[in-house]
DNA sequence: TATTGTTATACTCTATAACTATA
DNA sequence: TATAGTTATAGAGTATAACAATA
């Protein structure tokens, strides 16, 4: 019997790429994510809505936008659905713009969020091996645009 | 003047949050990768089934779907596209399964594409801060499905 | 019976262009 | 002139259901 590799996954090519992983780790968590919030019947881009929004009463839908890195176009509809729901409010700056802010309901669906999402960080963060744990955040920060 | 808490970003509060970082950077160096591979015609999906059938002749568009997480029914027109571009053919294996692997044009094209993502794997480790950067890919290994 | 490959379909997210009203 | 908010629309990615043919 001659020596050989040992017998690899499918795709160990793949695990190595950076790339690769950082995409498919996204997925995977966003997936997680998305349906832990199912249950409050958001989604992750209003559930980071209303996080953002929370302690501010001077956010504009474009300034939201541009932090979020949601083109303008698409924060019409993603505010009306929240509208609609009840979750926030608009307040009049002047003639043009609009602050974004939470209406009661919207504070207490936040609290449900932020809920959620410490117990889901914590979850994740327990997949990770401790000796790499603290250096993940670090990392991601340093590749966001 | 009384104390106060330095100025901070807008999305201060969200950039502590492993998810949310995770989200943003699998966003941010996705698009990049998209727009380097746009100059060889290809999407990520298309780049990623170039590299998983590379150095094999076995694999049905099923087992290629699990590997890479998509499901079967997403693989039909995906391997439709790269077979219209000439890039894979299919070998029969019974009368119900297919092999997918690599023409000519393909292996020509795999060869570029490995130039691209070395490049941008590169790239993108280049941006991590040294004392973090060999925590990445471990770290987000561990995050998989 | 389970699996392969496929079609149809729908929903989400994202991107661009164009329009209005106002700063 | 530039910006805020909106509408319409198109491209991707992804999800389920259903089907015929074959293992």
């Amino acid at each position: 019997m001659e020596p050989h590799l040992t017998d690899c996954p499918p795709d160990a090519v793949l695990a190595a790429l950076p790339g690769y992983v950082l995409r498919r780790a996204a997925n995977t968590m966003m997936a997680e994510l998305s349906a832990r919030l199912d249950g409050l019947d958001l989604r992750i881009s209003d559930a980071t809505v209303l996080l953002l929004v929370a302690d501010r009463r001077d956010m504009t839908s474009s300034e939201i936008g541009k932090v979020l890195d949601i083109k303008r176009a698409n924060m019409a509809p993603l505010l009306g659905r929240m509208e609609a729901a009840g979750l926030i409010e608009r307040l009049p700056i002047d003639r043009k713009s609009q602050a974004i802010l939470l209406s009661l309901a919207g504070q207490e669906r936040l609290a449900k969020v932020r809920e959620v999402t410490a117990q889901f960080e914590h979850d994740l963060l327990a997949r990770v091996p401790a000796e790499h744990r603290d250096h993940l955040v670090p990392a991601l920060q340093a590749l966001l645009a």
